[in-house]
DNA sequence: CTGAAAGCGCTTACAG
DNA sequence: CTGAAAGCGCTTACAG
């Protein structure tokens, strides 16, 4: 049998009252009566229903996270820094997905009407962003970790997608490289501007290529610039996606990388320290972006603002074998 | 203001009796009463308080899983298989860590206590097995997916790791490989064990060492063989990480793979793909392994009696140009 | 087929 | 400093 509240205080002596004062401290509670409730606590092993205190104070203590998907590169970074934060704080991380399309829209939405988390952590809502804005105007508490949209309405977590693609752009400068070919995702996303602005202010070029996040855009890339009998002694991959393609593509036209073409990502997800040669990219901090944005969360549902501006952490340069200093 | 059953029931001019009813179908309500029901609930876009029917339930309908990181390489993809059948069942996933350490499983276990969640999914509970026992032995349901060790205690998922060692060891076999060097994971585990059984019936050798599954335990597992002269031409790395280290070590080494030495991994973890050579491997069905890990928790919590034996899911093994055919 | 009432396990004014 | 009672939003015998 589950041990109640009631249980500890007919045990204890004292009324359910003063039990759930001394749980929750802060009420003032004679300190004998306090040691002796605490040691029945102890004895009996008692723990507080979260159902029936989430009921009794209309708050779950859990945070919602949403994701297109668990199985994107860098996703588990992301939501260890999550879990980590949110469970220090003594919260509940209740896990949703897009994976099954309207399906798990509404199973999500039903979630939210049924105030099973007190705030919500979105990632990347590309086709959510409707449904999630509707529930922040109904007052569910929001962040997002976004670099592909800027969305104003909504307190944010991103990266220095332009200084990235800068820093990227004055390492390969810096070891003689003059005439790069940039690989990007699909241009309506902000961190894909972002990235080729910060580039190309430091090293023009007009070989841009656009296309998806994907090993295909990488390699087909690659193979139609040198069908079309392109110069260019470096790439710029917009993620380490597309730079993996690019070095697969590269070897099998027979570029030498680094020598003939020195190849950098963006995002250092697990995979880019394996590729041949290591890929040089430009890294996220995806944990901390996660840690930061819980934190954010937390600190709304304890009644601070939010900040107007999206959080922005910086990237970092990574060199590795693919495009060497000097 | 939130709406409520009361809300509902005033609306429609029943009581919260009836309300009850018509959302829990089953009971026999009247079929005009219910469509009036129905139709106030749709106007006001009531949803029931997942909290007020938990604790009027004693149930969550809420699952936990309990993982040791989420940056596993194949973490995504189990947990997506857990997340898409979890949420399909109208459930909550509820995500907890071990990546704190003590405070970790000090938080989880609070969770427990406080009836957070109905059952218990858990991956690879190295160091949290005593306390997962005693959970289940108070009567929490849970499912293990587990490689590691064999808990017949508790229902679990598991892959056929010995059949996949022996596919390995079929594969390079056929393609006129004789002398394998095998690199293993600890030798404690249930799995390591298994795929060095497996194999070994195959393609006997002596030749074997081990280590960690890590990139760095692939590396120098290969540099010491190759400084103390042993003669191999194939490899079986325990997974995809000692292979990825193996293939760096071999290339550094000057020996050619897969024309001087075969390597065959395990997992096809998304890696394995993009290293050089793309890696031959023994695929885990980590997605179906989460999947039906949730299932069957989804079914013990509906009251089905769980399997005595574990359920064990086949290997495949992925074919690339580590290890061609032939 | 329907409803009044008790109960799930807490918290929180209110009163003392 | 402490307790009786109402309330959070549901479900579920019980009675009709």
């Amino acid at each position: 049998m589950r041990v109640t509240i009631a249980d500890v205080a007919r045990q204890a002596g004292v009324s359910k009252t003063t039990v759930s004062r001394v749980l929750n401290a802060g009420a003032e509670v004679d300190s004998t009566t306090a040691a002796r409730v605490r040691e029945v606590i102890r004895v009996l092993g008692y723990v507080p229903s979260s159902g029936a205190v989430g009921l009794a104070r209309g708050s779950s203590r859990t945070v919602g996270m949403l994701t297109p998907s668990l199985t994107w590169p860098w996703m588990g970074e992301v939501l260890q820094g999550v879990a980590d934060t949110v469970e220090a704080a003594g919260y509940g991380l209740l896990l949703f997905t897009c994976n099954r399309g309207a399906d798990s829209v509404r199973h999500f939405a039903g979630q939210v009407s049924a105030r099973a988390f007190d705030g919500l952590l979105v990632i990347e809502p590309e086709d959510t962003l409707d449904t999630i804005a509707a529930m922040h105007r109904r007052g569910l508490p929001v962040v997002l970790i976004d670099d592909r949209g800027h969305h104003p309405a909504f307190p944010s977590v991103a990266t220095t997608n332009r200084a990235g693609g800068a820093s990227a752009a004055a390492h390969l400068r810096a070891s003689g490289r003059t005439r790069p070919l940039v690989v990007t995702g699909r241009r309506d996303f902000g961190c894909v501007r972002d990235r080729l602005e910060g580039f190309l202010e430091v090293l023009p070029t007009d070989l841009v290529a656009e296309g998806e996040f994907t090993e295909e855009t990488g390699r087909s890339g690659i193979e139609r610039a040198l069908a079309e009998g392109r110069d260019f002694d470096c790439v710029f991959a917009h993620n380490d996606l597309i730079a993996a393609g690019a070095l697969r593509a590269l070897r099998e036209a027979g570029r030498a990388v680094p020598d003939d073409v020195a190849v950098v990502g963006f995002d250092d997800i697990p995979m880019a320290r394996h590729t041949e040669p290591p890929l040089t990219t430009v890294r996220q901090p995806m944990r901390r972006m996660g840690e930061t944005a819980a934190r954010m969360l937390l600190a709304g549902l304890a009644g601070e603002a939010a900040p107007d501006e999206p959080v922005v952490l910086p990237t970092e340069l990574v060199v590795r074998r693919s495009a060497p200093a000097l």
